[in-house]
DNA sequence: CTGAAAGCGCTTACAG
DNA sequence: CTGAAAGCGCTTACAG
């Protein structure tokens, strides 16, 4: 393997020294434009790139920040790789891509040590980190910059950024009883997602908002994940008489109850309206394609990083709008 | 911001010389078992973790390879990470995930740049990096050390894992075949990917290993997109007599097609069959679940590393075994 | 505007 | 088995 040039190597071609080298590379003023140009010639002819290793250790900021996930959604995963690396690009920043194990004893610990190995300059967090508060208490503790994609907890503390999942989840189930239906059942989340929660908050204040009774029975446990969806829709469908609308927690789940009607026989949106929540690449690939709400997945970690990395926020937190997307898996109450 | 603990402070502590710390972080010999339980106690009292920047420095190796990839699909780049990521980690390796844009003009300048950044020790290049001839040479000049992940191209050049897309697309036809149609259309992917013509190579091979006159107006040029698959169909379905299956060349465009057969109120299976090929989560989440070919990504890209890696590879190019999933998207020809 | 010295936190190569 | 010296490729802080 061909070795690397160096700084040294540039400067002695450029005939001048490799801190005036450095100078160039660094943007620095006071360097002529005469010197700056031979310089710059130089390093473009030997494709030179200084050493990421070497700048770490001698300067005082690494300009390296890491994403930390621990999803099973590879759209969300994706999405978030995306936007984050989007934005700590344009701001002159590299960007680490860690998987972690939320599950690991060691947790705290194992992400502190990739701090330090890596000398990060701050740490980009998504759920379900954003909802482990020993690793807020941690990093806080450490004084080290970090920023959370939608937490869950303490939404008010730290820099982070989120969409309103509660007003989200209202927006769907108003749309629902506006197409007439009162019989609708909640597919939730796993219990320790707060946006689950949040979701299920939603649907229930847009519920009461209209004088209809919230009906614990209509409330069936998912985990997200399809089988879950269709386990619940199947559960709903023994029903007498069976709701008319399901609204589920993610598309994956709404997906899973959208496949359980098709094996019924069950029309949509005719004789049932099913709705999601997310606008991932599934919601768009089943048919019919699905009501749902679009998450600005990737505009949140691009916003996460620009919070973070910009030092021109002006607010800690910030919210962005998500859209509901009419599309065709929901449809007027049948009339019984 | 703390600062970090370094390798000094821990031999202060434990009341050696720098060095011996550095001989017990590496698990090098030479090191009597009492020093190293001292040293080893500190190390996590501190919880110190060596710089990596001083190591790559100092040492004549990174331990550092970047995965390449510019891959639309969130499935695939989600277990090509996922793949690559386990086997880098249980061999002591970080993997660094790099999108890179394909179309950019320097491409080859580019990923040669981040080689010198990083001081990398090997490239991981995913499709459609793997059939860039220019890379190629360029790495080979280098002398870099590199896998391909599904080469398209010179498939017997350097280390590489596979799999026979010509054999799986055989075998699908012959799954279509043996339910007695004859009448198969074929939608292929964009021409620019060797996976694409690959396909079609496997599906016309099959048909004339059986008899059946290769029909050119049965291939129909979509793009490895949802809509692209839906529009082949709408263009199938005014064809008489109407083909009675689809071979679509991935799962997303064969989901495109399944939809527009539902939307056209064509019956799946009993009227039209559907296969795709990848066994994305697209798959099982369409309704009915799509028969398909299952795709080993996440072992094509641990394999890969390991390819590259372990240092104990037996073969340079590794083909890997793929699966007819036989789901509910293909059912016996209709009778005329 | 330019340069020589010191140092970042480690490993390598050499001694003892 | 253990240690002191040199050096990796840069930036920082100080001079001129």
């Amino acid at each position: 393997m061909t070795t690397r040039p160096t700084i040294k190597e540039v400067s002695k071609i450029a005939g001048v020294s490799f801190k005036t080298v450095s100078r160039v590379l660094n943007n620095e003023k006071h360097v002529s434009e005469e010197t700056r140009r031979r310089v710059e010639e130089v390093v473009a002819q030997l494709n030179f790139r200084p050493s990421h290793a070497a700048r770490i250790l001698a300067g005082r900021r690494s300009f390296q920040v890491a994403l930390l996930y621990d999803n099973p959604s590879p759209y969300y995963v994706f999405h978030i790789q995306a936007g984050a690396m989007e934005r700590c690009g344009e701001l002159g920043y590299r960007l680490l891509m860690q998987p972690v194990d939320t599950t690991a004893r060691h947790l705290v610990q194992d992400v502190l040590a990739l701090v330090d190995e890596a000398h990060l300059d701050g740490l980009i967090l998504s759920p379900p980190l954003t909802e482990m508060p020993e690793l807020i208490d941690a990093l806080d503790k450490r004084k080290l910059p970090y920023v959370r994609i939608a937490p869950g907890l303490r939404k008010n503390h730290g820099l982070a950024t989120a969409m309103d999942d509660v007003a989200a989840a209202r927006e769907i189930t108003r749309h629902l009883i506006d197409l007439g239906h009162r019989a609708i059942a909640f597919v939730s989340g796993p219990e320790s997602h707060v946006s689950s929660k949040d979701r299920m908050a939603g649907y229930r204040q847009e519920l009461e908002a209209h004088g209809i009774a919230f009906d614990p029975s209509l409330v069936i446990a998912g985990d997200y994940s399809f089988a879950s969806g269709g386990a619940a829709a199947k559960a709903l469908f023994v029903r007498t008489p069976r709701p008319t609308a399901i609204f589920a927690g993610n598309d994956d789940m709404a997906a899973g109850a959208l496949a359980a009607a098709h094996e019924a026989d069950i029309a949509v949106p005719e004789a049932l309206s099913i709705a999601g929540f997310d606008d991932s690449d599934l919601a768009r690939a089943v048919w019919p394609p699905l009501t749902t709400i679009r998450q600005p997945v990737r505009q949140l970690a691009y916003a996460a990083a620009d919070l973070m990395l910009s030092g021109k926020a002006v607010v800690q937190q910030l919210t962005l709008e998500h859209e509901l997307k009419v599309r065709a898996t929901t449809g007027p109450a049948p009339t019984p």
